[in-house]
DNA sequence: GCGCCTAGGTTGACGTCGTCAACCTAGGCG
DNA sequence: CGCCTAGGTTGACGACGTCAACCTAGGCGC
């Protein structure tokens, strides 16, 4: 109990307060938006000062695009793991589409975070974005091997059927899409209409 | 020139003041992103102190509100321009995707301001989207009477139709639509693939 | 014609945020 | 044993949103 210096805590447990910091920022982010993000809280939750997360971050984007990463990353897992699963290709695209809807609508703030504008580059972000979407794209191409969806390059069909889910959920999370009562169409629901228009003709 | 009072201007021109902040606003947005425009820096540029936004916005997010009212205004007269044009009614709904995608991709902040998650009801924003899309929907249904697109209610079609031109636009923005070569798709691309797909089956 | 009222503009202040700079401290290693 | 550095700390600065207090010119009742 000298005059000074009654905290100054070090060597807790390495990468722990990485940890820490990530943890709040994806709880304030689910709490109230992106906009509630601060550095200055994020280090109040994970117990440390102000300005300890520029020890672990260059700025605030860094930590973001962290956050981000490691939600996209759990996304690819997902991905993968519908791919190697027992279901049929038409079903496993359906799948992973849903998914995809759900945990946007079950997770707001981080879809809109992961998928709004980025600036840096992070190529962490970048690679983990790739490898989700390369996969998606092979369950595409299987589906279309199947013919339970049209031929063409699966790139494009891809980017169709992912620009409908994403166009979706951005929509009815800015309350474009539910207005009316008899129009009313959840994401998933338009997700389901689309694979209908594009499934195979002869099978009701 | 006594020891205090030089500027204080009053009475210019009444509504004038407003026309400048908001033409500031935007001028803002276009140039740096939505997070570029400050209440302070629209003072500075309109000619008028930090604070004189107050006596016409009650705070910065009602501002953007009446921002964001204005362009959707202009996207509704576009779209009515439209429907009373000569052309057939497949082709008003593509005109009309072709016009949203265009001006979502040449002006992607206002793009992101207007669709973005509006906390606040603001009724005349509300309305001005209503009105649009319910002009848009009306579009839909004359093109499905002319069996340019399937049979359905034209609500929930409409919902998919805006839901993929949406989702297109906002993934090109991102820069997680044209990563690689050969699938590359533009917005537009993606919405004439979409039309195709649900245009006429006995029709190339 | 005179005095109040109010719309519109002004300065000043407060608290918060992101970020920079300077300082401290415990463990690792020569 | 003494230095180095990773990780943490406090303090400061400028910008922002917002509140409060003040000013001023024109409009209107009398």
């Amino acid at each position: 109990m000298s005059t000074q210096g009654s905290s100054y805590a070090c060597r807790m447990a390495a990468g722990a307060t990485v940890e820490a910091l990530l943890a709040a920022a994806v709880a304030l982010l689910d709490e109230g938006g992106p906009g509630a993000v601060t550095l200055r809280e994020v280090g109040r939750r994970a117990g440390v000062s102000h300005n300890a997360p520029y020890k672990h971050f260059a700025d605030k984007e860094a930590l973001l695009a962290a956050v981000a990463a490691r939600e996209l990353a759990g996304q690819g897992r997902a991905v993968h793991e519908r791919l190697a699963g027992p279901q049929p290709p038409g079903g496993v695209v359906r799948s992973i589409m849903h998914a995809y809807v759900a945990w946007a609508l079950a997770h707001p703030a981080r879809f809109k975070l992961v998928y709004g504008a980025w600036t840096r580059g992070s190529t962490e972000l970048g690679e983990a974005a790739a490898a989700t979407r390369s996969a998606f794209v092979s369950a595409v191409a299987r589906a279309q091997q199947a013919c339970q969806l049209p031929a063409g390059d699966p790139e494009r069909l891809t980017a169709l059927l992912l620009a409908l889910a994403h166009g979706a959920v951005d929509l009815a999370l800015a309350g474009h899409l539910a207005a009316a009562g008899k129009g009313r169409a959840d994401p998933s629901d338009l997700v389901d209409d689309l694979l209908a228009y594009l499934g195979p003709p002869a099978s009701a």
